[in-house]
DNA sequence: TGGTCATATGACCGCCTGGTCATATTGTAG
DNA sequence: CTACAATATGACCAGGCGGTCATATGACCA
């Protein structure tokens, strides 16, 4: 956590810290991120950083914590619907949630793609070994919610696919942002449909 | 290319370098991989490393290349039988020797994870300006021929899904290999078709 | 033996890293 | 105006990086 003096400071300045950090943690891996460019960007000096900071792990941390409340705000209102949605259809709606905030909060987003991408530096065991990996539990017992009330077929690898659909999360996000539409856009909830179809049928020709 | 003393090198030494370097480059992204640490543990003298390679990257480029000839060694008799096999039939084989490659040269397959986890960085889209996605258009027109074989539904947005089962190649052995077997074991087969199985039908009950 | 050429070596270079610390500046209360 | 505490500062540190280069070693031929 941040020192209090950190919190002490003038909104203005705060933020300017934080926004010159989330750019530096959305453009480059937590190693390869430098506290010599967050604190030439947002014009404090480096001494003020360890003011501020015990140290770069402490404001990534910080970072990493903010945008995952602010995601939380996006999906909540729809996992709050997990007991009495449609598998598929809650499944859409939390895929579009994430899609919208990722629009709304670029750096956000990118800091947590970046993280992502970090599979097997010390840095991302750790953050996984505190957080066990809820969105995958979460999944897999939607999953096996849905395979209960008869939505989805009861032969499959529940884990497997409980990873699968998580991973489909980010993989459908960073598509649909990449190649279709940087900004709102009405092809996202075509392009959500007709993910969640194949999610559905697979991509047999009937 | 390395230069030409590294070849005169005797067998035994070449590849005492490569196994560190390949050690290195599976166990750290190109920007954290240390030349230092390479020279350390193949017992030559940092001078040395610069008779053999022009630059890091000279040497990185050619693990790259070694190991995309490898996988093609598995690849391309599936490959080979795009015209005439059932595309999910296709696809199974690819997916299994893509798992077979990775089992039998797990540092080629760590290699491979590690730059796929680099997006963003400057190396990664060097690789992919250069390659501009070879795989995925592989899998477009594979994708486009089984839409005219009547065997995959028409209304699919082609470039997106060819993008997905790429992805999801990685997606599956790294599931695969993580959580179910790390050496050959007749699940494979099984956890495959299950895969298959999801992506013709989908989850729903039928 | 002497000469030549390929190879091997590690000290060294400039640069960047995360982090520290003595000192200077500022704000505030008496 | 003084005194004290909170905050701001940048020179500095040790250590690591990729890469260079003068020199040493070794192999081969005359």
């Amino acid at each position: 956590m941040p020192k209090t003096t950190f919190f002490n400071l003038p909104e203005e300045k705060r933020q300017a810290i934080l926004d010159a950090a989330l750019e530096e943690f959305a453009a480059y891996s937590y190693e390869q991120a430098s506290v010599n460019r967050i604190v030439a960007r947002s014009g404090i000096a480096k001494g003020s950083f360890y003011q501020y900071f015990e140290d770069k792990r402490d404001l990534y941390f910080y970072l990493l914590q903010q945008a995952s409340e602010v995601k939380m705000f996006y999906l909540a209102p729809h996992m709050a619907q997990a007991q009495t949605q449609n598998f598929f259809t809650l499944l859409r709606d939390l895929y579009g949630a994430a899609i919208q905030f990722a629009m709304e909060h670029p750096r956000y987003a990118e800091l947590g793609k970046r993280l992502m991408d970090s599979k097997g530096s010390a840095i991302y065991d750790e953050i996984m070994a505190a957080h066990a990996d809820e969105a995958i539990e979460f999944f897999a017992s939607l999953l096996q919610n849905a395979i209960d009330q008869g939505e989805v077929r009861a032969d499959i690898n529940v884990p497997m696919f409980a990873h699968l659909i998580v991973s489909l999360n980010t993989l459908i996000m960073a598509y649909y942002l990449e190649h279709i539409a940087r900004d709102y856009d009405d092809r996202l909830l075509e392009t959500l449909d007709s993910f969640i179809t194949f999610l559905r049928h697979g991509l047999v020709a009937s």
